[in-house]
RNA sequence: GGGCCUGUAGCUCAAUUGGUUAGAGCAGAGCGCUCAUAACGCUUUGGUUGGGGGUUCGAGUCCCUCCGGGCCUACCA
């Protein structure tokens, strides 16, 4: 039955190039899922965007020498080329600074605000004369005044890791421009009342048994902690973002400040939807109906993707923002999250230039080996580690040796002995199906049930699980070479050896389509070689095992005696010791 | 300080939620194959599950304690 799948990824912030556990923490996985969902026939709508607002955004603007606008627009062109690069397939990949979001982010703020849940909290807050801004509390330095640090930030000492307030710092100074002058003033804020959802949140959270555990122990520590949920500030003083309004009025009082980031970040999901029909020049109802309950959306599952650092905006201030605007508008219905990736022995550092980043990845290797490594070893349970002996070694012998040289060994042997078509002779793979010691009953039994296997951990987002699994059904097509040697049966029975030879073949086209979402690029350079039309799935309609060989076999029928193809170039390279070795001393950075 | 996660073979990870003798891949060893990218297949050596204590007929799994690694702690996003 035809699903409705509505898949976002944490959206990354616009002040730089990801490095690559930004990658496998959210937009990855969530590919690999919404690649699998439309391969299985399921409607799919697929979001990301560039998270543009807030005080780096500026101040990586200001660094560059560029109008923080112009900046950004530039940034979403750098890590668009870049999501395209590692053949991420959203449906739209969106601006938080759209007019959309502003509108919309406007709206949710009217409307929480009609619903009594918006505050307006006078607060003092520390303002830099030389910077022309406030600044929050972690660009402000100064001496700590517990252990005597003197590069302890106003949240918190690095060193004694004491709590701070910026007003406890001693000769405090502007952590942007060093400047010392600098005075506490007065200034009003929009808070977003969540404790006054707070039962509610936590009946919700409560409810999902199902998420990992990741997910719901970050959501509960932060409603059960302290005095519970804390009401949040949802405006700044700035000047990049969305403007204060009460939908389409002036809040007065508010002028001249803009939304916090992440009240208007997430409302992007919801917005960027609408920017792809705007694109499309469709309607509005073509993207309510992913979004709105009452206007089709009930029968829309909705997962989210993202690393454990963006759980508590989605698990309660984003759930806040929907459930309090009072309107049935879609909430999340699973939250699949995900640890850190570290790198060789510590973190990755964008300021120390340490690990590796997705251009960089790219200009080394096409992005199936990225995607391959990646998502096989995804940081699920708790946090991973990439290095480059295990990159080389899990490249070279799963992508290279197990499936490319499969292809390979096949393809060549058949054109050698029959030419560039699929031979023909012996028996059919229906007719294997139902005798014992055949090749195709052979096959259909060592797979079916990996098979199975592979499709629920895809459909659990078991990432790692269902990596394993796909690697076994590579080698599965090995294992059925050794075990019926067509060059061998070749010599006395050409037509047996093609029949092995022809199964073969289409074992590959198989292993094309299951592996698409992993590695899209050689699973299309495998069809194209063998002139594939039709990528479809395995077609069962039911779960039930004898409905699974049907579909295998007809799978492994789809490409005919006569049907021609090409043996295509070796489908990966291996990775040589050298420029491992080079590599690793290239993306070490100043070691800590 | 508080909270959470985590520690299983040399390496990367499993273990149906307390149930036979803790399993895979890689690396190592042996044998086989010769179609293929010196690739592939089969067999096989590795574990006192971080240490100690407890509950139980039964503990990798639950409890206590100690040791190690990590994350979060609400104005970075």
């Amino acid at each position: 039955m035809m699903e409705r799948i509505l898949i976002t990824s944490a959206i990354p912030y616009i002040n730089g190039i990801k490095h690559l556990g930004n990658l496998v923490g959210s937009q990855l996985p969530a590919d690999l899922y919404a690649r699998y969902m439309r391969a299985r026939g399921h409607e799919v709508m697929f979001i990301c965007a560039t998270d543009e607002h807030g005080t780096p955004a500026e101040l990586a603007a200001a660094k560059a020498g560029k109008p923080v606008a112009e900046y950004c627009a530039e940034m979403w062109q750098v890590q668009k080329d870049l999501s395209d690069g590692f053949r991420l397939s959203f449906d739209k990949f969106g601006r938080s600074s759209s007019p959309q979001n502003r509108r919309l982010t406007q709206y949710f703020a009217g409307r929480l605000a009609d619903n009594g849940l918006i505050e307006e909290v006078s607060e003092r807050q520390v303002y830099s004369n030389a910077d022309g801004r406030f600044l929050p509390d972690r660009y402000i330095e100064g001496t700590c005044p517990n252990c005597g640090y003197e590069r302890a930030r106003g949240d918190q000492c690095e060193n004694c890791t004491k709590q701070l307030d910026p007003t406890d710092l001693i000769d405090p100074r502007s952590a942007i421009s060093g400047s010392t002058d600098l005075e506490v003033r007065e200034t009003k804020h929009l808070y977003l009342r969540q404790s006054q959802m707070k039962d509610q949140l936590d009946a919700w959270i409560t409810s999902k048994t199902d998420w990992p555990i990741l997910t719901t122990s970050i959501a509960k520590k932060w409603l059960h902690d302290g005095d519970g949920l804390r009401d949040r500030g949802i405006t700044r003083d700035l000047d990049w973002g969305v403007p204060v309004q009460k939908g389409d009025d002036v809040w007065p009082g508010m002028e001249g400040k803009v939304f916090y980031v992440w009240f208007d970040a997430p409302i992007e999901y919801i917005a960027a939807t609408k920017e792809w029909a705007d694109g499309k020049g469709l309607d509005d109802a073509a993207w309510r109906r992913w979004w709105r309950t009452d206007e089709g959306a009930d029968d829309v599952r909705y997962v989210q993707f993202m690393g454990k650092d963006n759980v508590p905006f989605h698990t309660l201030s984003f759930p806040a923002t929907i459930m309090g605007s009072g309107e049935p508008w879609k909430l999340v219905d699973y939250i699949k999250s995900f640890n850190y990736l570290n790198y060789d022995g510590g973190q990755f550092s964008t300021s120390q230039g340490r690990g590796v980043f997705m251009d960089q990845a790219l200009s080394l290797l096409p992005a199936d080996y990225w995607r391959w490594w990646l998502l096989s070893h995804a940081p699920e349970n708790s946090d991973s580690e990439f290095t480059w002996e295990n990159f080389q070694a899990s490249a070279n012998k799963d992508l290279s040796d197990v499936l490319g040289n499969f292809v390979s060994r096949v393809t060549k042997f058949a054109r050698s002995k029959f030419g560039e078509v699929v031979p023909e002779g012996g028996s059919t793979a229906a007719e294997d199906a139902n005798s014992p010691d055949t090749p195709g009953h052979w096959l259909v039994l060592a797979v079916s049930q990996n098979i199975a296997l592979y499709e629920q951990h895809m459909e659990n987002m078991e990432v790692r699980k269902a990596a394993n699994e796909l690697r076994r059904i590579w080698a599965a097509g090995n294992e059925y070479l050794q075990e019926f040697a067509p060059w061998s049966v070749h010599k006395e029975n050409p037509d047996a050896a093609a029949h092995i030879v022809r199964l073969a073949l289409n074992y590959i086209r198989l292993l094309a389509i299951l592996s698409r979402p992993f590695i899209p690029d050689t699973s299309a350079a495998i069809l194209n070689a063998l002139n594939v039309e039709d990528t479809n799935w395995l077609r069962f309609n039911s779960g039930k095992e004898s409905n699974r060989i049907n579909a295998l076999v007809e799978s492994l029928s789809a490409l005919p005696p006569g049907h021609a193809f090409t043996v295509p170039d070796n489908l990966f390279r291996k990775i040589g010791d050298e420029e491992r070795v080079e590599w690793s001393e290239r993306f070490a950075g100043v070691r800590a």
